[in-house]
DNA sequence: ACGCCTATTGCGCATTCGTCCAATAAGGCT
DNA sequence: AGCCTTATTGGACGAATGCGCAATAGGCGT
């Protein structure tokens, strides 16, 4: 393999665990994997990550952190709480691919045994949970929600929200993608103090990209 | 050890299965383990189990059938739909250890990759929402319950309570199962139209008028 | 008491895993 | 050109895995 700026080779890494990772399962990836995925040798990856652990970790922290950072920025595009919730929920039900999710899944089961990554998934979750909150207060504040305990009902939209991606991924067949984040969207309604069908999806307005 | 009926050795094998199980996950769970946990021979297990696949399934398959038989009892034993929602509830929260939860969260992200664990999730998860459905809509005929769309009800208040294991198996010191669970009881009261209150759990039937 | 069936043992085999390391090659610097 | 840092290789190593198998022992029918 030709030689490679080392900030690059890490990005790679990361990308080719990341492809093996939604083929086969966190705790089916294995070292070998992700060189044969590379197209290099297994030496090279503990060059750059001391660990499997480690470098499982920093994967899903990339995928993790991206779906966050994605959501933040449609936040802050939006001005009203309402419109600010609503694209949460947009960005939470288009959010990547079934493999994508499974990630998820694989984390929250996987993060009992390994410290690093329950770490990361205990951050990101409590960076999910104060956006939300912040979010709902606001909103409070500005008399469009009506919430009397804004941390209880910001983890119950989170919790609502798991459920979802959790059904949908683990009963595909069971349950249409669209259906269920409907209902999410009612639980959400109903938990702000707003009325039905505030928060469907692109009512008058489109988000800019439309596109999965 | 003691030479066993088979039929009552295949048990113990179970049992001690899902006592590693518990301790270690469903990924980290092997032969060897079982077989000390029971004091026997690892070539022992093999003899009633011709795969360590198989035998994991099976003890998935009881421990799960349990939790729902459990709920089922739990519910059969109460009259009003109130008393029975309050006894789903009561069951779910304390159902056994936070290491006995850990199960579900492995079996629901091995499912996507194992055809016997994702068959036997869903038939259990449609027993479910069987199960609640049916509860809301006596509830709803009795007129002590409000509730526009039974089914996405059941849908949402078990989204919630896999939501609420989630996190609590996830990320254990973040949130305290009393909390979590205080708060889903919280989101099922609202999502049925009853006064809060009314779903805490306490031997006393109190007057719904205490608030939080 | 004897013999047969089989539950049970304990070890070995082949494989796979993460990790490590000495050797190699590539490319920038003087 | 020569050197020197380091990216990259490829295999070795020990531990752990599921599984197979020959040997053992416990108990029931006769």
């Amino acid at each position: 393999m030709a030689r490679m700026n080392p900030d690059d080779r890490r990005e790679a890494i990361i990308e080719a665990t990341l492809e093996v990772v939604r083929r086969r399962g966190i705790g089916g990836t294995t070292v070998r994997d992700v060189a044969a995925e590379l197209g290099t040798s297994s030496g090279l990856i503990h060059h750059y990550y001391a660990s499997m652990d480690e470098l499982l970790a920093q994967a899903f922290a990339r995928v993790a952190g991206d779906d966050l950072d994605a959501v933040v920025a449609a936040v802050r595009a939006e001005v009203t709480p309402l419109d600010q919730l609503r694209a949460v929920l947009d960005a939470y039900s288009r959010s990547e691919d079934p493999d994508g999710m499974q990630v998820w899944l694989d984390a929250w089961s996987e993060a009992a045994r390994r410290p690093e990554l329950q770490q990361r998934s205990r951050e990101l979750n409590e960076q999910w949970q104060q956006l939300l909150s912040t979010l709902l207060r606001t909103g409070v504040e500005s008399g469009q929600f009506v919430v009397t305990d804004v941390d209880a009902a910001a983890w119950r939209i989170l919790a609502i929200l798991d459920g979802l991606l959790l059904q949908v991924v683990a009963h595909a067949d069971v349950i249409t993608r669209a259906q269920a984040d409907q209902w999410a969207r009612e639980a959400v309604e109903r938990e702000v103090g707003i009325s039905a069908g505030s928060l469907t999806q692109s009512e008058g307005r489109m988000s800019p990209s439309s596109n999965a």
